[in-house]
DNA sequence: ATGGCGATTTCTAATCGA
């Protein structure tokens, strides 16, 4: 089974990049991020020629979240079940007997910002409902932009980003946090290549000069971890004309 | 030098993302 997970930043732009991906890659699972669509506009016709079942929760201008799957979805939650937010960032649903949380975490924009304390607040509501539904779900998967980067070793200049929203102390104890809890980030499973981050700021060349960050995750519950056989970034969707700004990060794993 | 780029709506300008 592969699964992966991409912020996509405008599915209406990126759409021809992803049934590109789809058509080479073939993953069972595809999490989207910042679709930015409302729902009428999601291309459901487009992915099902191209051999996928797939669900959106979406708005106009900002967030979005979509799973796309070559198996049918079931049991489909929209959001964090008691938690009242108006932004399209949740999407879950058991595909293959594993139990999919797609997710666009809040940026937080700076410490200062009511968007911080919003990205906290929302931050707690997730690991809170996260803890029920491992009891329910062993087998789970947690897909998505985290806007978090774990470590130093996660980000391109740590002196320069010290203390900053994505790499704070808060941030990145709620990160830890999720790793309390039994979930373990694939990608560190495994060994990697020194300086390997999921998102490059569009500017100054920061693709080109590997200016980036790794934010986008796949954390998976300690039923799936001994499956778990290969995780990597591809960064070839980045380097495409009019990329988004993110790329996949992928995960292969046998779930039984 | 707090900018830069890209997407979107507010559309020869402003806001947001990370």
């Amino acid at each position: 089974m592969k699964i992966a997970t991409w912020n996509v930043n405008s599915l209406n732009v990126r759409l021809p990049h992803v049934l590109d991906w789809l058509a080479s890659e073939q993953p069972d699972v595809l999490c989207l991020q910042e679709t930015k669509q409302e729902d009428s506009k999601f291309p459901y016709a487009a992915l099902q020629e191209a051999g996928y079942h797939a669900l959106h929760s979406g708005q106009k201008t900002y967030n979005g979240v979509a799973i796309i799957s070559k198996q049918l979805p079931q049991a489909v939650q929209f959001g964090i079940p008691g938690y009242v937010d108006e932004q399209k960032r949740v999407l879950t649903a058991t595909v293959a007997g594993v139990r999919i949380v797609c997710a666009y975490i809040p940026n937080g924009q700076s410490l200062e910002s009511d968007k911080y304390q919003y990205k906290l607040g929302w931050l707690q509501a997730l690991t809170d409902w996260l803890q029920q539904e491992l009891k329910q779900h062993p087998k789970l998967a947690l897909l998505g932009d985290y806007n978090i980067a774990p470590e130093d070793r996660d980000v391109h200049d740590p002196a320069a980003w010290a203390g900053q929203v994505l790499v704070s102390a808060p941030e990145r104890a709620v990160f830890q946090q999720l790793l309390d809890m039994g979930l373990h980030d694939s990608f560190r499973l495994f060994e990697q290549a020194d300086n390997s981050f999921s998102w490059w700021d569009y500017r100054m060349a920061g693709f080109r000069r590997n200016l980036g960050l790794r934010i986008d995750h796949i954390l998976v519950s300690e039923a799936l971890k001994a499956g778990c056989s290969r995780c990597w970034i591809d960064k070839a969707p980045r380097k495409l004309e009019r990329p988004s700004d993110h790329t996949p990060v992928v995960l292969e794993l046998h779930s039984a």
